[in-house]
DNA sequence: TCTGGGGTCCTAGGACCC
DNA sequence: TCTGGGGTCCTAGGACCC
């Protein structure tokens, strides 16, 4: 959209809200358990940092990827969970839906928050933007348990400021005349979509509070910095400019897996095996969501926090692991270097294509990929009957035996719904799939 | 903040074509 | 061999978000 054409939407006034769970995570655990509540609750036990603390635990002094053995000292009574995304999302979804009583123009931008139109609802309603954002509060907090902070503002970078400006349970509105006033204090770098990088920049330039930025020249803020900076300019300035994403996400652009794995290694095979693991893991999620990528990037993170990275395209879009894993040795050969040891690696699944609509071109080619649809159809069942990985490729196999080693249960939840727990069972469970030549 | 994992969007610049 | 101008498409990489 041309600036132009934006600006013509900012020509009438709106009322937007934002509306932001309070220590999401560990309010949805409170609320799940009362007998946790007015406990000191942090989530993340899983990561062995914090993800997420109670307002208890933030007074013991718990702050965000905190270690855990740090937060047990500080706080000894606390309560430490593994998060549990599937009973988060549920509440997520209960969350968007109560705000949708209201308007169905509803951006579901996190799992924990998302933005709302209510322009026009005043007449209907016969209440105040304010009083509407008050009974939405109270809905909220009532119903799902926990407590909201929300912002009430022309747009969505000033209500991001408002539902932050008072925290727990604040109802801040901000209009357009008081923008400024809520400017003046503020960090540069707390304002939404200005990150590290940028108040750098902007500290260069002697502005260093939110009010001195939206206090620039137009022409200089142009000049100087794209079209993102320009646009989160205008809103603190009161006009509105960055629409609502109303449409429910059905497909996504990228599938990433990353892991990091502890001492940092240069064992070839096992960096290998760790890659491979997380090409299956990248795979299962394309499988589940019926994508095939076309384009593959792997990536490998030295023990220094260097990057390196490479590309490969495939002919025909995949999500099978034997074949990506294959098309990576050779970029995997050429970027590893063994005088370096790693962290982590990670693989990025791009150029999606819908899985029916391959099509490959050699007979004998589709003959090879119809035995893969079917391994892969038997491997998925296996996996939803007994957990993920029951089953898997013998070149992750170093990686499999050195997250079991250090109890990895980055897919607890998942199998925790399948009903089997614990390492033994699994352990039992993992039958090792040596899948080389399949045709 | 001594640094986990999963995403999106924007821009500059090269390749290629007329 | 050097000279014009303009368009589209693609990719790499930066920056930011939760």
């Amino acid at each position: 959209m041309s600036y132009d054409a934006a600006l013509s939407i900012g020509s009438f006034p709106r009322a937007i809200l934002h509306i932001d769970g309070d220590a999401f995570f560990a309010s949805c655990e409170q609320s799940r358990n009362p007998a946790l509540r007015g406990k000191p609750v942090v989530t993340g036990k899983e990561r062995g940092i914090a993800s997420s603390m109670s307002y208890e635990a933030k007074a013991c002094g718990v702050t965000r990827a905190m270690p855990l053995h740090e937060i047990r000292k500080r706080c000894p009574n606390v309560v430490i969970l593994p998060s549990d995304y599937e009973t988060y999302s549920l509440l997520s979804k209960r969350l968007y839906a109560i705000v949708r009583r209201y308007t169905p123009d509803v951006e579901e931008y996190g799992i924990d928050e998302c933005f709302a139109d209510i322009t026009g609802l005043r007449r209907p309603l016969h209440m105040s933007y304010e009083q509407i954002a008050e009974r939405i509060k109270r809905e909220l907090d009532t119903e799902l348990g926990f407590t909201f902070s929300i912002g009430l503002a022309p747009n969505k970078v000033v209500a991001k400021v408002a539902s932050k400006w008072k925290k727990p349970s604040g109802l801040t509105v901000i209009p357009a005349r008081e923008i400024h006033t809520f400017l003046e204090n503020l960090p540069a770098e707390k304002i939404w979509g200005i990150g590290r990088h940028t108040s750098n920049y902007l500290e260069k330039l002697g502005i260093t509070t939110a009010l001195q930025f939206a206090r620039m020249r137009e022409s200089e803020v142009r000049a100087r910095f794209s079209k993102p900076f320009y646009e989160i300019w205008q809103e603190l300035n009161g006009r509105f400019i960055l629409p609502l994403t109303l449409e429910e996400k059905t497909s996504q652009a990228s599938i990433q897996k990353m892991r990091t794995f502890t001492p940092p290694s240069n064992d070839k095979k096992f960096v290998f095996a760790q890659l491979s693991k997380n090409i299956e893991n990248a795979c299962i999620k394309a499988r589940r969501y019926k994508l095939a990528a076309r384009r593959i990037t792997i990536l490998l993170r030295t023990s220094t926090f260097h990057d390196t990275a490479a590309e490969l395209s495939l002919s025909h879009g995949s999500a099978f692991p034997d074949e990506i894993v294959t098309a990576c040795e050779s970029p995997f050969n050429s970027l590893f270097n063994p005088r370096v040891t790693y962290r982590a690696t990670a693989v990025i699944l791009t150029k999606f294509e819908p899985v029916l609509s391959q099509q490959p071109d050699l007979f004998g080619e589709s003959v090879r990929v119809e035995r893969l649809v079917k391994l892969y159809d038997a491997v998925d069942a296996i996996a939803a009957r007994y957990g993920k990985h029951t089953a898997f490729l013998g070149s992750s196999f170093a990686a499999h035996a050195y997250a079991q080693h250090k109890g990895d249960r980055g897919d607890a939840p998942e199998r925790k719904h399948m009903g089997i727990k614990g390492e033994t069972k699994r352990q039992r469970l993992n039958i090792p799939m040596f899948i080389g030549d399949v045709s």
